[in-house]
Formats: structure tokens, sequence, C-alpha cells
DNA sequence: TCACTTCTCTGGACACTGTCCAAGATACTG
DNA sequence: CAGTATCTTGGACAGTGTCCAGAGAAGTGA
């Protein structure tokens, strides 16, 4: 990356800290260009590590005040994929998880309304600032990998087609 | 309760572990009635507490290892309100859950669908044992509690009432 | 009923994640 | 540029969950 390109990046994540009404910091920007540029899901300590690992000196303390700072404000999302482990991901476009209960990866699913709440709970008087949609189950690799080895798996496969009834499907908000 | 009562309570608790596939130990039946007993959301360390407390011996790692084996096995549900915030429930019942940000609250939200899952992500080859869903927002509590105090909250609550939308709403599905 | 196998429980150590604190440093305002 | 409010720092700490080897208990077949 040249000069001119990296003095046009912090210029948008300074301007993006300030729309976010945030004092504009190293860390801030930091940890906002970290979880920015690389797509995939970040833990406190990987987003430290990453920015460490450009030479700057961060401490854990400042990731985790930063991280509330951003995800208050809205530049960041967080998701839940079980416990203790926090997700983290440039807050760009609204979408939801899918978690392999084998192999523990985390893959998004889009989100067709893109703006939250994309779901509304039956909690009369709440006010509801976001819906997040988690999916447990195996992922389209390891259902592949265990075909593969002689479908060990069959009992479980039967619940998936059980469940495809159009009327169950979320499909339409959720780009499929 | 009597010891009739007892009896016959450790009688279903036996038979649905049985049902589960799995073997009938005491920290078992322990865990699974003090889950069943009590409606609302449990930690980990909650549930040891809470079998501790009727004079019974359990260490902590086991409360865990039955945990993931009542989980794993349906008997028991597990949702994530926030990092290192494991909710367990007895299964009886499949639903959703919302959380307070202000007073951090967890509220059940019916499903009408009642089977998992409940909801299909556009995930192609994917197996999907279950959909969660978390809402997070202001529980109606402090909603109208702020709001006697004179609407301080004027600018969040415009979130709620854009996405009223019915083609947005799940109240089909939840029950609303 | 008994022996055997397999699974489960125990207690402690450990790792990971997130929070709290006071002092110092920095960003923004006028 | 000075003043103020906010942020960062580094360490200590708490909460949560995992791992391990040995001991114990449940289920099985005879």
């Amino acid at each position: 990356m040249t000069d001119e390109l990296a003095q046009h990046r912090k210029a948008e994540l300074v301007q993006r800290l300030r729309q976010a009404g945030l004092r504009v910091t190293q860390p801030r920007l930091w940890v906002l260009d970290v979880l920015d540029r690389v797509s995939g899901h970040w833990s406190a300590d990987e987003v430290l590590a990453a920015v460490r690992a450009r030479g700057a000196r961060l401490s854990r303390a400042t990731v985790y005040n930063v991280i509330h700072a951003l995800v208050s404000s809205g530049l960041v999302m967080v998701a839940d994929a079980g416990p203790g482990r926090m997700l983290l991901e440039s807050a760009r476009v609204w979408h939801h998880h899918f978690v392999c209960r084998d192999c523990g990866t985390v893959i998004d699913v889009p989100c067709v309304i893109g703006a939250k709440p994309c779901l509304q709970p039956a909690l009369p008087g709440a006010e509801v600032d976001e819906a997040q949609v988690i999916w447990r189950g195996r992922c389209p690799r390891c259902v592949a990998r265990s075909a593969s080895r002689g479908g060990e798996h069959a009992r479980q496969t039967s619940s998936r087609t059980s469940a495809s009834a159009s009327d169950r499907s979320i499909g339409a908000w959720t780009g499929g």
C-alpha cells in the first residue's frame, strides 16, 4: 500500500469515528482498521495480536474499551457463538451466523433485510435494537466429509429434511 | 413433597434420561431436576449451587459434563446471552430470548413452531439442528421506567417504530 | 447375584475472556 | 496554547469453561 492510499484510508476511518461521535485515537483507528480490512470473525485477543503484529503498542484493556465504544456506536458488531466466544466483525452489512458443532467454524448467513432489527419478537412494550439468529448444526464441509465416509450421520440428517417446509423457511429474508 | 411424589418424580427423570440414551446417574438426575423444577435461566455455577444447597455433593467439572450430555441429547437447552453467559433451561418448549441492554434481564419469547429448527438459513448443504434468535434492546419494564422519567430515550424508540412493518415481523411464528 | 466392561465423577490445575483501577497521556474546545 | 474531559496503560482480579488421571458407579451378560 502506498503512502497516499494509507492516508486516504486513515482519513476515511477518522471520518467514520467522528460521524459516530467518538474521539479519534490511535487504538480506535488500529482496531477499526483491522476489523475492517480482513473478513471473518475475530476474538478480542486476536484483534490485539493483529494490531501488535503491525508493530503497534496496545494493551488488552484498551482493546476491550475500544471494542465497547465501537460496538455501542454501531461501527462494529458482536455475535455470540458460544460461551466466551465474542465474535467481532465490521458492521458493514447486517447478517447472521451458522456455527458448526463439529469443526466450530462460524459461517456468515446473509440477511436480505440488512437493517436492524430484521425480526420482531412477540414482546409488547419492548424496544428492539436488533435480532440475531444463530443456527447450529453441521456445516456443508463436515456434512460432505462424513457422507464420503459412509453416511454415519444418517439419523441426524432426517431433522434437516423434516424442516424444509417453506412456511418454516426464512430464505426470503436471508437471501436464500 | 411426599415420598410418593418424590419417587414418581424420580421415575420420570430416569425415564427421560433413558429415552435420551444416557446412563442414569445421581448428578444427572440432580441437574435435570433443578433445571426442570424452577423456571428461568441458570448459569452452570448457579446449577451447582442449587444442587449443593440440597445437600448433594457435586464437583464443578461434573456439572459441565452433565450439562454437555443433557444439551447434546436435547434434554436441556443453552442460550448465549453475552460473553461468558451460558443460560441453561429445561428444553420442554422451544423458545427464543430477549436480552435487555439496560438491566440485563433475559426474557423468554415463545416460538409457535415449537420444534427445531424453526428457521432455515440460506446455507445449502448444511445440516441445521436448531435456530436461536436473540433480540437485544430494552425490556418493557425499562422502557416504562424511562418513559415515566420524561422520555430521555426518545431517539432510540424511533428504531422500534421503523421496524413495525408486518413483512418484517415474525409474530406468526413466535406466537405474537 | 456376580464379575466385567464401559462410562461417569471427582478435585485440582489451568486457560481463556472480560472487568476494574489509578496514574499518566492524549484529543478536543475555546 | 492552556484547560478539561476523555482515553490508554499495565497489572491484578473474577468468572467461566476445559483438561487430566484416578476412583467409582452403571449397565450387561452369564
